[in-house]
RNA sequence: GGCCCCUUGGCGGAACCGGUAGACGCAGCGGACUUAAAAUCCGCUCGGGCGCCUGCCCGGUCCGGGUUCGAGUCCCGGAGGGGCCA
């Protein structure tokens, strides 16, 4: 029998599908629209699995929408600026730009290969002018009303990639891509004002039900609101006061001492009176200033030599409180000073061991007793009971911060204060494959916009990358340029945005990506945001994901956009992971390097030994990849797809084999024969709905009608592992069905095109094709989804479970529907059923409508 | 350290609201076809026992306890693994 020729049949109705424009999609205010976006791709020149999974998926629900009566929009574009590019540049002397394009057009054929339903029509790269300018201009608008902004500050230094990272894309201390330890310095950088939105972005997840709530959790995290107050405490002897943020104002009677940022602007004015001051606060600004870092780092800190007066002390807190200069105290969180409890908080409490300050417990712990409650190692942070605190005395840990914030209020001495752990996301990047940010710097008038008539501000193609540093900078002529305002010498802005910006609204763009003088046509936008289906990895959880949301409703605000979501259903598929394999020398191996003996064990091409590792991410580091453009030219690209989608749960991690593919492959083959063989005994096309005869046909028709429905309501639900499963039950059925009636025959005529149509979303290639040779002139990619008919869902008999004592002795088949008295005549009669009751009375029947029935003694 | 999630055959996984645990596959074993192999097809496949081909019984969803007529599913405690924030 011969074999399903893959190659010819993927082209052809790849062509086909390219040449009717089927998947180009225009707004129609007539139709309902669906959005299908998967995270678009960084260039790197190859695509790898995890593209192929995203793809896929997203696809399989493109296709579906598609046919189920849907305007879909499902583009693809190319997140363009980035790194690598300069990268590449260095190592091989070729220009970003060239690098760049190159890469697109040939990782656009491999994308292709997949047979995704796309409409190219809207392809377009980041790193395109065409694109850039528009956010440029968006800058500008943010630039005006505030969103945008710029300050020295402390900022992470990527020592490898030379450039800043934004929070965000620190992780573990490291750089997110480049993995090395970051640093800090002082630069001046733009922000995008992140922290206006916290309150918005935080209460608005809410509302997305239809993201997956580890990705909300993570973004509740990291916005990080808590709720606590403001306290001033005067400075003896200063006229200024420090202001402290804490979100334990109950526990105020148990300060012992104010503790500043080495970065405060107290601090800095002492340092220019005190050596000692001004050398701790080098000290400490040496280390990282990730969080993580300085919650390991020892406690450190130094004594001003000055107190405070505790705003409480008329009402039994202690009068005055050391103020240390202290490591652990972040300037960007709260005021950058905080009150030390040491007591109730871990921090405070190994600070006041080291520095031998006292330990005042204020919270009682519920059960213990005010005389002999002491602390130990261990601060207590949990609920209680206010003691010795004044007004407080007797209250419980959230009654007492209402009355004691009530009473800095009446007094002057402090509020409540909502703060965010979020932080305004720093947007520049000293490098050059990125957007300028289209400011100029002038001696005379500061910072100038770049006029919007002179946008957009381009790239210069003639750089030098054989020193470090930004090319940007070094280039002889670009920066130089007169003062829009005052026709001065001034210099262009050498920073490019980070590249999350482009990111950000790529899929508004794509609504109207021809559109030339404007970023969006207003009812393309209008009509096609937001995204309905949004399918990536979920890496992006605080970085891409919360910068989208932001910038949605930073556009909203200056009138590009009426929506304040982005995405309003979030998919994240799981990772694509591989066996690891090593030589004797311990390096890791490809697995095209490896091959089984006869003895059956694994060993290199040449016959060494293998060492089997675990099963990873698939990562290059690790050589443990497969590239699918390889196992798209040998088995074709509805093998890799099918296996992408047969077994694994898409958001679990997938670990590719050998024999998993394999088997796709078989399957197909096996589904292209069942179709060839029977073609010749089925009636016509078209001929009509098949009346059933006798009970295997009825049984055929109900399994028909049975796998429409329910591989409908799977692959709705993304669970494309079951719908693969039912459907090979329902190919299973078929090859088991055999027939000479003309009746039978139509039914295997429904059958075969149910099975076909059905399938067509997750191997479109293989479907169009068998659903073409079963007669149909018209492609499956437009012939609509198909519909159960409601009459043959249910069954014509309930096989009902019989238990007793809770086990199951007996199974009883009865024409449907069976009422509780036919059930219970039936089951007790049943021969299984009367060994186990031995003569005895039932206590009690418990019966579970077409389900079971229980009989309890 | 805090919060969240997960744990089902040799493996991936299925089991809807608490109602027949192991669907569908992979791997394995046995058989058919073939000179042979590949491909394909048929059968078996959680463990133990009985029965001796029709089946029947016991145990079994990480461990311990609880709720319930009935728990993979709900509750409490523990172990192991993962994620996020520290």
């Amino acid at each position: 029998m011969a074999r399903y020729p893959f190659r010819e049949t993927e082209a052809k109705w790849q062509r086909l599908w390219e040449e009717e424009g089927c998947f180009h999609a225009d707004r129609d205010p007539d139709r309902p629209k669906y959005y299908v976006l998967e995270m678009f791709p960084y260039p790197s020149g190859r695509i790898h699995m995890g593209h192929v999974r995203n793809y896929t998926v997203g696809d399989v629900v493109a296709r579906l929408k598609r046919r189920q009566g849907y305007n879909v929009l499902h583009p693809m574009g190319w997140d363009a600026f980035g790194l690598p590019a300069e990268n590449a540049a260095l190592e091989q002397g070729v220009h970003p730009k060239s690098w760049t394009y190159r890469n697109i057009a040939e990782m656009r054929e491999q994308i292709r290969a997949i047979g995704c339903s796309l409409d190219w029509r809207r392809e377009f790269a980041t790193c395109d002018p065409a694109y850039y300018r528009h956010e440029q201009e968006m800058f500008l608008d943010f630039l005006e009303r505030g969103l945008a902004y710029r300050k020295e500050g402390w900022v992470n230094w990527d020592p490898v990639e030379q450039t800043v990272l934004a929070n965000e894309q620190v992780i573990d201390g490291r750089g997110w891509r480049s993995g090395a330890p970051v640093e800090r310095r002082k630069l001046p950088m733009w922000y995008f004002r992140i922290t206006r939105y916290a309150e918005e972005l935080l209460a608005g997840l809410e509302r997305l039900e239809r993201w997956p709530e580890k990705v909300k959790l993570m973004q509740r995290n990291w916005i990080g609101r808590s709720e606590g107050a403001r306290v001033v405490f005067p400075v003896e002897g200063r006229s200024a006061a420090l202001e402290v943020f804490t979100t334990r104002p109950d526990t105020l009677w148990g300060a012992s001492f104010l503790a500043v940022a080495p970065d405060h602007p107290f601090s800095e004015e002492l340092a220019r009176e005190d050596p000692a001051a001004r050398a701790f606060i080098r000290e400490c600004l040496r280390t990282a200033a990730s969080e993580e870092a300085i919650e390991k780092a020892e406690k450190k800190g130094y004594h001003t030599g000055l107190y405070a007066r505790h705003p409480l002390a008329g009402e039994g807190a202690p009068e005055r409180l050391p103020i240390y200069i202290a490591n652990f105290v972040l300037m960007d969180y709260g005021t950058g000073a905080i009150f030390g409890c040491p007591a109730h908080d871990q921090r405070d409490l190994e600070f006041a061991r080291a520095y031998g300050l006292p330990v005042r417990p204020v919270v009682l712990p519920p059960g213990a007793d005010e005389a002999g409650f002491t602390i130990g190692e261990e601060a207590w942070l949990g609920d209680g009971t206010l003691f010795r605190s004044g007004f407080l005395n007797g209250l419980p840990v959230a009654e007492a911060k209402r009355r004691v914030i009530a009473w800095l209020e009446a007094h002057g001495a402090g509020r409540a204060e909502v703060t965010y752990r979020l932080r305004d996301w720093g947007v520049s990047r000293q490098r050059y494959w990125g957007c300028p940010i289209p400011v100029i710097h002038c001696p005379d008038c500061g910072v100038v916009p770049v006029p919007r008539d002179q946008l957009p501000v381009t790239l210069p193609e003639d750089v030098d990358f054989s020193q470090p540093g930004n090319p940007l900078d070094r280039h002889p002529t670009w920066k130089f340029v007169d003062c829009p305002r005052c026709g001065g010498p001034a210099q262009r802005e050498t920073d490019t945005f980070d590249t999350f910006v482009e990111s950000s609204w790529y899929f508004a763009r794509f609504a109207s990506p021809w559109r030339e003088d404007r970023s969006f046509e207003g009812e393309d936008v209008g009509y096609w945001l937001p995204v309905d289906q949004y399918v990536g990895g979920i890496e992006h959880a605080v970085l891409h994901l919360l910068y989208a949301r932001f910038f949605t409703r930073a556009l909203r605000d200056c009138g590009y956009l009426q929506c304040d979501e982005p995405f309003a259903g979030l998919f994240t598929q799981g990772m694509i992971t591989h066996r690891t394999y090593r030589d004797p020398e311990g390096r890791w191996i490809e697995p095209g390097e490896v091959r089984r003996a006869e003895d059956g064990r694994l060993v290199t091409l040449d016959g060494r030994p293998v060492v089997v590792g675990r099963v990873e991410k698939m990562s290059k580091s690790k050589k443990n990849t497969v590239d699918p453009t390889t196992i798209i030219q040998q088995y074709g690209a509805d093998t890799a797809r099918l296996f992408m989608l047969s077994d694994s749960p898409p958001e679990r991690d997938l670990e590719w084999t050998d024999a998993g593919v394999e088997g796709a492959y078989r399957y197909l083959n096996r589904l292209w024969r069942l179709v060839e063989e029977r073609l010749p005994e089925l009636p016509p096309p078209g001929a009509g709905l098949t009346e059933p005869v006798g009970p295997e046909e009825r049984a055929l028709k109900r399994r028909i009608h049975q796998t429409i429905q329910r591989v409908s309501e799977e692959l709705e639900r993304f669970h494309f592992n079951k719908a693969v499963a039912l459907l090979r039950e329902l190919s299973n059925a078929i090859e088991a069905f055999r027939t000479t009636t003309p009746s039978g025959r139509g039914l295997v005529r429904e059958a075969l095109e149910a099975l076909v149509s059905l399938f067509e979303p997750m191997i479109p290639h293989l479907a169009e094709e068998l659903w073409q040779r079963l007669g149909h002139g018209e492609p499956l990619a437009r012939t609509p989804w198909p519909k159960a008919d409601p009459a043959w869902l249910a069954e014509d008999t309930v096989r009902i479970v019989v238990q007793v004592n809770g086990r199951r002795r007996a199974e009883i088949e009865l024409p449907a529907p069976a009422g509780e008295e036919e059930v219970r005549v039936r089951a007790l009669s049943e021969p299984g059923v009367v060994r186990h009751l031995q003569g005895r009375e039932p206590r009690r029947l418990v019966y579970v409508p077409g389900r079971l029935l229980n009989i309890v003694l």
